[in-house]
DNA sequence: TTAAAGAATGAATTTATATTCATGATACTT
DNA sequence: AAGTATCATGAATATAAATTCATTCTTTAA
């Protein structure tokens, strides 16, 4: 069901190494074409000639269209999952938290760029994505409410927030960050934005 | 080129009524449509289905596909560029100001959910529209350097904001915002939301 | 009342591309 | 080295849906 018992099914054998390698040249490729022609525009011809493969060789790896986007979030996603909790663990108050979180979304996004177009724009299509998009989002959702309640119990944050429009606004900011960053063709460093912009949610416009 | 000389190349008649009628008729299916399903895979005969027509009909009113989701996006373009410009007028200082900006666009995309639904799924398309929504999305972000190069005039924000990046981030929490009401369908008032957001704005989450 | 113009229809056509599969290449085993 | 199994190929097929256009219907005006 997940990308492990994916390849697990076919390269449980001592050609592990480079059926894996062919399957992740075409995952790369396809992100590189999806990225930039869109789902729906991109081809599977174009995936193929990207990735040096015959056109029938995707179905060797994959069931379908749908099913190399569906792997390409689904292993996206667990990289990203991974490095975001081990992001915040690292804060050692609500403040540090935050602020590591953001630093690491951005970071994470600011490396693998088709990744963050492809996130951005292909997430409302079908319907396993987009439960599988709902899953990462409300695993963010969560490390923020828990961030926000910690800084709560810590007194470094007011009482009368509103948790869930706060969760909201926290994410629709970063997300914003990195769309005006992806329309701008990266020409300049996302990352430097994470602290300012953590500023900018403890203290506010007012200061 | 836009919406206007588009009608006027047809219905400058004495029909203009009737066949202005139809027109918006297919435009608000298409948006129904296109709000469902999502652009690509709507199909023709779904909207001319909709709006209670023949499939060749839609091509007596549009060029192609692609020229309906055009017009969609230009015609709500320009209604709700209106509506922002006319609220922003109505505050008095850059507190006010922003206030009825949320205000308002909060009130108009959970007045039309289908625009909501569109402008934030279908944006990445056509080049045309491409540019058409960075068009909207650079009037809003005037707009909001406008009000903060007020606020701090009026020393009611600080000096040391970087505009580029707060812009941004007001526009992204927004967005986020209505991204949730979307996702829930609608199923809580959205309006309420512009108060708790803009005095998450101003004064952050250390209050 | 009827003929001409305009509008609408929807079946037929066109186009595009995802997917299949017969064939050929390659690697592994004994 | 021959045989077997696995992998890769890409031309052929299937399918879906956008677009066209000959025909029919409706309105207008003399």
């Amino acid at each position: 069901m997940n990308l492990y018992s994916f390849i697990l099914r076919k390269d449980d054998t001592s050609l592990q190494k480079n059926k894996s390698e062919k399957y992740n040249k075409i995952l790369n490729s396809a992100g590189a074409v999806f990225a930039e022609y869109g789902f729906y525009k991109a081809t599977i011809s174009q995936i193929a000639a990207q990735a040096g493969v015959a056109d029938g060789t995707l179905y060797l790896y994959f069931k379908n269209k749908d099913d190399i986007l569906y792997q390409f979030i689904s292993f996206k996603t667990n990289v990203v999952f991974k490095e975001m909790h081990a992001a915040v663990k690292k804060g050692r108050n609500a403040e540090e938290k935050l602020r590591y979180l953001i630093r690491c979304h951005l970071t994470e996004f600011q490396n693998d760029r088709n990744m963050a177009i492809i996130f951005q724009s292909e997430v409302r299509y079908l319907r396993d994505i987009e439960s599988q998009i709902k899953d990462i989002s409300k695993m963010y959702l969560g490390l923020l409410s828990d961030i926000i309640e910690q800084g709560q119990i810590e007194g470094s944050m007011r009482q009368d927030l509103f948790i869930g429009l706060v969760k909201r606004f926290i994410l629709g900011a970063v997300e914003g960050v990195i769309s005006t960053w992806v329309s701008a063709d990266g020409r300049y460093d996302l990352v430097s934005m994470a602290d300012p912009l953590v500023d900018l949610y403890l203290t506010g416009l007012k200061g």
